[in-house]
DNA sequence: ACCCAGGGTCGTC
DNA sequence: GACGACCCTGGG
């Protein structure tokens, strides 16, 4: 076992987000594209990002946001990066109503969903986990990877652990991911980490890559990626909102919406593909995430 | 105790 | 292109 890197007395920030209506923090962070925010005694989030720990509070109209970040990081610049804070997601939400009334009762359950732009490494694993998974297990398995592999991060007396670099998660084996409790994910994770940790400048590639198709296809080629992980990371970490992901839940929605099917697992996954595609166009990922939280949710 | 499902992918036919 | 297998955990 090797020495842990420990980072305390980080000097505290704050940054302050005045009269925002798309801004719900329960429905960003419980909407399923994050793994790693959790709501504190308060009822405020609590989040280790890649630049270090943020803490989201509603105050009245305002999102109040407190944290410690690495390497002298600026918390504005890190959150509007972040959070997405530079795109109007007011006027997105308008021009997705108006598409059909079933997407203006998702958008009016989950007014306050913002997409985040995480880390595409962290994404990319994350994603793997969560395959024919559920989310809580997800979130313990990728808690106790940062535990074990990850930075430790002390602030208010507390610990965090960020998640560990692609050279930090290279010294975990096969069988001590399977211990972690990852199951058969490990061969998957142990793979893709080796592959990105060979192709240095693999992850910057993708990052400024603007095609869609030309991303995927890379994304595809890394073990336990597959069609729906691929596109959960292009939306969570590359803001491409042109994706859809599909799920059990997205299946279910789609079809009790639209396609009226008895058996839904009948439902063929081209036919929504070509159904979202056709309807919400460049802004399908928006739209399934509304339908995403609105179906899980309510 | 038993069964089922969970933000799917992979190998095989 | 269909189909079953796959770790593990929480909930019925």
């Amino acid at each position: 076992m090797s020495e842990k890197l420990v980072y305390k007395d980080l000097k505290e920030q704050s940054y302050i987000i005045k009269n925002t209506k798309s801004f719900e923090p329960k429905h960003i962070f419980e909407c399923g594209q994050c793994f790693r925010w959790n709501k504190d005694e308060n009822g405020d989030y609590i989040g280790v990002i890649k630049d270090g720990v943020l803490k989201v509070k509603k105050q009245g109209n305002d999102i109040v946001i407190t944290g410690v970040l690495l390497d002298n990081e600026n918390i504005e610049k890190v959150c509007n990066r972040y959070f997405d804070l530079n795109n109007d997601y007011d006027k997105i939400k308008l021009q997705l109503s108006k598409i059909d009334d079933n997407l203006k009762n998702s958008i009016n359950y989950g007014y306050g969903i913002r997409i985040l732009k995480q880390d595409l490494w962290e994404t990319i694993i994350s994603f793997i986990i969560s395959a024919n998974n559920n989310i809580p297990r997800i979130k313990g398995i990728i808690e106790r990877l940062s535990k074990i592999y990850g930075k430790t991060i002390i602030w208010n007396n507390k610990e965090y652990y960020t998640f560990p670099s692609k050279e930090e998660l290279a010294k975990a084996t096969i069988q001590d991911l399977r211990e972690l409790g990852l199951g058969f994910r490990d061969k998957r994770v142990y793979e893709t980490t080796k592959i990105i940790l060979d192709n240095k400048t693999l992850i910057e590639e993708l990052e400024i890559e603007e095609s869609t198709d030309v991303v995927r296809e890379n994304l595809l080629q890394f073990p336990g990626v597959g069609p729906k992980v691929a596109d959960c990371i292009m939306l969570f970490s590359l803001k491409k909102f042109d994706v859809f992901p599909i799920d059990v839940w997205v299946r279910r929605v789609m079809n009790d919406l639209y396609i009226k099917e008895d058996d839904e697992e009948k439902v063929n996954k081209k036919q929504i593909e070509n159904l979202a595609k056709e309807r919400y166009k460049e802004l399908a990922g928006l739209a399934q995430q509304y339908l995403f939280y609105w179906r899980r949710e309510a």
